[in-house]
DNA sequence: ACTATTGTGTTAGTGAACTAATACACTTTT
DNA sequence: AAAAGTGTATTAGTTCACTAACACAATAGT
């Protein structure tokens, strides 16, 4: 799996963002297997303790599960997973609603201006 | 003034942020007298240090101008505020729309998911 | 003139989030 | 059995953003 980590942001969370949403998508499966921590820290260009912390705020949440010696797997049930998903969705939009009010917009002009967006 | 600062982001920008506002509202007038550095910084609930380092800043944007033994006051032309302002508006929407796109979803996905948000 | 208040500069300390470098135990492969 | 690869744990170092505590110079009010 391929990594866009912004260096400006804590890696730990967008990690588990990326993870989240590969399950989500489907590229990866339940009970697939993952790269190898290490592995995994070469090709995301990050230290192993990173990917390792990760990983294992992604297995409390029982997205991913650990076998020692052998690696890191997707959960069988990959619910959690959507759910986390959704779940920050909801969590960067009120923020970015949060952060346009604090700069004078109301919700109704927030609206506006994001239905104007052009990239 | 009043602050309303997140301690979980840096602190500088937020007062930046604030006090561009505050110009553009018109709640700030030009050649009108801020806070004292030692004032705003205990109104705020932060290091003098830190409001220092937002004003300077402000005043390399030509929005603050400074008067050594006196105090630090709005600028005759409040276009700089207004435009760093409108900035701001794109910058927040470029990233927003950046981590949602990160996270899985379209450009209309997002516009859509916005137009139904209720807070 | 005196004093308080101002902007300004410097140095040191703190906590969070990483990086770095190991070491150890367990599996898998050979 | 041996070697290589794995998760896991520990300790130390780094960087950034902010806090803390001053010291100094210029202005304003008395």
């Amino acid at each position: 799996m391929q990594w866009s980590l912004d260096k400006n942001r804590p890696l730990t969370p967008q990690i588990c963002e990326q993870v989240c949403l590969q399950i989500a998508l489907g590229q990866l499966q339940p009970n697939e297997r993952l790269y190898s921590v290490r592995e995994a820290a070469i090709e995301a260009g990050v230290n192993p303790n990173t990917v390792q912390r990760a990983f294992e705020l992604l297995e409390g949440q029982n997205i991913l599960y650990s076998v020692r010696g052998s690696g890191w797997y997707v959960s069988e049930d990959i619910s959690a997973a959507t759910d986390t998903l959704k779940a920050l969705w909801r969590e960067k939009t009120a923020a970015y609603f949060a952060t346009m009010q604090a700069l004078g917009m109301t919700t109704q002009a927030i609206k506006n201006f994001v239905e104007e967006w052009t990239e």
